[in-house]
RNA sequence: GCCGGUGUAGCUCAGUCGGUAGAGCGGCAGUUUUGUAAACUGCGGGUCGCAGGUUCGAUUCCUGUCGCCGGCUCCA
């Protein structure tokens, strides 16, 4: 038999006796290539570094520096884990186990539940067979003998993704002498490989996703390469955990939820209620600024007009339930768009008034089912941001970039550098569910793109996820630690005009249907509230912190002056902290720090004779010793710029 | 809504194999006049989430229910 060639990426040409594995050549580079190497790609297509190479054809090995290597090694991970999981608790009958984002999870059906003492010896389990270096195996097998094996192994999910997905033949992997799986692949080599790992939670999760199928068991784990980057990602998770904005909500007395009052449902307490209000004008005036006006509309309205608008039909499942008053059935507003209408609706409008931009920070309520409400991020009375622009087809390409610049400034003001844009479309209506002509989904996506272009902001394009009333672009936040939160979103809407029978006159002096574009930058006030806390970990800058500054006499022989001190910075609009206790100054330094407070004063004898203060910082501790009105200078300047530090 | 976990003082938590509970911090009172992250002493404070059941007796066991936590589904 002739001899395969082998292209490797620098070029070179190897010939190999068909028949050798990836593994073979990466040895026969370096033993080190072949140490780190995972998996590899042959023409393109990943390959277990083990399997035997059949024709000519182009060879990269893939190491623990690429990406994919590492879903390849996470998915080998879950299979070790699922094997373990065997060995334990034999009657298990196996889900489905893909890597996910920094690690992997294997759904599980069994007659009891997992314990956390059941993850600990599962792990344990996981360890030893690690320590065996049990190899990964590829076999191919015929779908019908596979059917049945499957079926005699009782493994009754397997059946059905077999049936439903597998080729014929398809692949199935071994982890050592008694671990069968049915599974693409490929894997490492075995399970050596496999380092850092650990099992970090149980929870129920629906067969295929469904609700309507059987829960199954999910165990969570986390996987890398190497005990360090499992270390750093373990961290990364207490990092995450210190910032939770409800363990720093009740720590800062910001805000509250009350059993007696419901679920999903927010109090803001003083100093929640302060930081609360600076978003909010800040939002205000912003929308004076942009050439929005200010509305404000009813929180409960006639259930007619949800039928009118469509949400009695289409959004009732999330909307709270109708009040019957004397003269006709109510209900709670869960969004704006129809209150906004109605105000557009109410008078005539000429081409020359568009266009119109209706803003409110809109309370609505919405039912959440129980189980799915989380601290302020998923509740069920929010305030949104919202605004709809009227507008006609020749202005929505400017609206947009309007609207996208107003997010941007939104994000920088708060302190937001980085940020993702993704425009869902639809997919030239492939899917059916759309409504709208053609042309304005066309009109309208184009808009879309190019006001990103115009502004020169990077879009993901995701086809076919628009809403069916039209296309979408929505921000992305990246917070502190690198994680992604929802913000904007900037919709076009087809359906509300005409529901609604919206029109302007034109220049030719007939009546035209205006394009209806929904905004909110915020998305949720409280749910920014909630990303702004664990951004900043509860050290809100200058201009939100709900106490800017602390005035902290050292005894009492200061209090005069340290009240004059007070007295000038309220004058100057600044929050003020007058602790007067008879304490030590370490300990009122202390309840300071503990409470994020930007800026201490610590005012002693000699800097009351002086008219001076001692300032000191909560991140950069003591800075020393200025004249009062040089630090109230900087103080209400650094408030006024709004800086993010 | 579903699966699992959980609910003890304002907060963080211990405890009771069934005999109505304890610490630290906070609060209050007094003493301490203090120089850049916790002074000292004393005193209060809990129908052990709620409702039933079992029991002579339940915070503890059982059932139901509500909230919270981790997920699933859904979502701003």
């Amino acid at each position: 038999m002739s001899s395969l060639q082998v292209t490797l990426p620098d070029g070179s040409v190897k010939s190999v006796a068909p028949g050798t594995s990836a593994l073979d050549i990466a040895t026969g580079i370096s033993p080190r290539l072949a140490d780190a190497a995972i998996v590899a790609k042959v023409d393109g297509q990943l390959y277990d570094l083990t399997r035997p190479l059949e024709a000519d054809c182009t060879l990269q090995i893939l190491t623990t520096k690429d990406p994919e290597a590492l879903e390849v090694y996470r998915h080998s991970a879950a299979h070790l884990c699922a094997a373990a999981v065997l060995e334990l608790f034999p009657e298990t009958k196996l889900g489905i186990g893909p890597p996910i984002e920094n690690g992997f999870y294997y759904d599980f059906d069994r007659p009891t539940h997992f314990t956390p003492e059941d993850l600990e010896r599962i792990e344990a389990k996981m360890n030893e067979l690690q320590a065996k270096a049990l190899t990964f195996e590829r076999r191919l097998i015929g779908k019908q003998e596979g059917i049945e094996k499957y079926t005699a192994m009782n493994e009754p999910m397997k059946v059905e993704l077999i049936t439903e997905k597998a080729d014929d033949p398809f692949t199935e992997y071994t982890l050592g002498p008694d671990f069968i799986d049915f599974c693409r692949g490929p894997h490492v080599p075995n399970t050596s490989k496999i380092k850092a790992y650990k099992l970090l939670s149980v929870a129920g999760a629906y067969w295929k996703g469904d609700e309507k199928n059987k829960q199954l068991q999910r165990i969570y784990a986390t996987a890398w390469f190497t005990k360090k980057e499992l270390d750093d990602y373990l961290h990364k998770l207490e990092e995450a955990k210190k910032r939770d904005h409800r363990k720093i909500g009740k720590e800062l007395d910001l805000f509250s939820i009350q059993e007696l009052a419901g679920p999903g449902l927010i109090f803001f307490h003083p100093k929640g209620g302060i930081i609360r209000k600076q978003l909010e004008d800040w939002m205000r005036d912003a929308y004076l600024k942009r050439g929005y006006s200010l509305v404000y509309t009813p929180h409960v309205m006639r259930r007619d007009l949800w039928k009118t608008s469509g949400h009695a039909n289409f959004y009732s499942e999330n909307m709270f339930s109708v009040m019957e008053l004397d003269d006709a059935e109510y209900q709670l507003k869960p969004m704006n768009c129809p209150g906004h209408i109605l105000i557009y609706k109410d008078g005539q409008h000429s081409y020359r008034d568009l266009p119109v931009r209706l803003g409110e920070l809109g309370t609505v309520y919405r039912y959440e089912r129980s189980g799915t409400m989380h601290g302020l991020l998923r509740v069920r009375g929010f305030t949104q941001d919202d605004a709809h622009i009227f507008c006609m087809p020749s202005q929505i390409e400017d609206e947009i970039v309007n609207c996208l610049d107003f997010a941007k400034d939104t994000l920088n003001t708060f302190g937001f550098t980085q940020y993702k844009a993704e425009i869902s479309t639809w997919d030239n209506g492939a899917s059916g569910k759309y409504d709208g002509e053609p042309e304005m989904w066309h009109l309208a996506e184009g808009a879309l793109r190019k006001a990103c272009d115009r502004l020169g902001i990077e879009a993901t394009v995701i086809p076919d996820e628009a809403a069916f009333y039209g296309p979408k672009i929505d921000v992305k936040l990246v917070d502190a630690i690198g994680r992604l939160w929802q913000l904007s979103t900037v919709q076009f809407d087809f359906t509300l005009p005409k529901r609604f029978e919206l029109e302007y006159t034109g220049e030719d002096g007939k009546k035209h249907q205006p394009y209806m574009v929904h905004r909110a930058l915020f998305g949720s006030v409280e749910r920014f509230f909630g990303i702004l806390v664990e951004h900043y970990a509860g050290a809100f800058p200058t201009w939100l912190a709900p106490v800017q500054v602390a005035v902290l006499p050292i005894t009492s022989g200061q209090n005069e002056y340290a009240q004059t001190v007070v007295d000038k910075l309220k004058d100057a609009g600044v929050r003020v902290h007058f602790d007067a206790r008879p304490e030590k100054v370490n300990f009122k330094i202390r309840e300071a720090q503990v409470q994020q407070i930007p800026y201490m004063l610590v005012i002693g004898g000699r800097e009351a004779e002086a008219g001076k203060v001692s300032v000191r910082h909560r991140r950069k501790a003591d800075l020393g010793v200025v004249p009062f009105e040089e630090f109230l200078a900087m103080v209400t300047a650094e408030i006024a710029s709004k800086a993010t530090e």
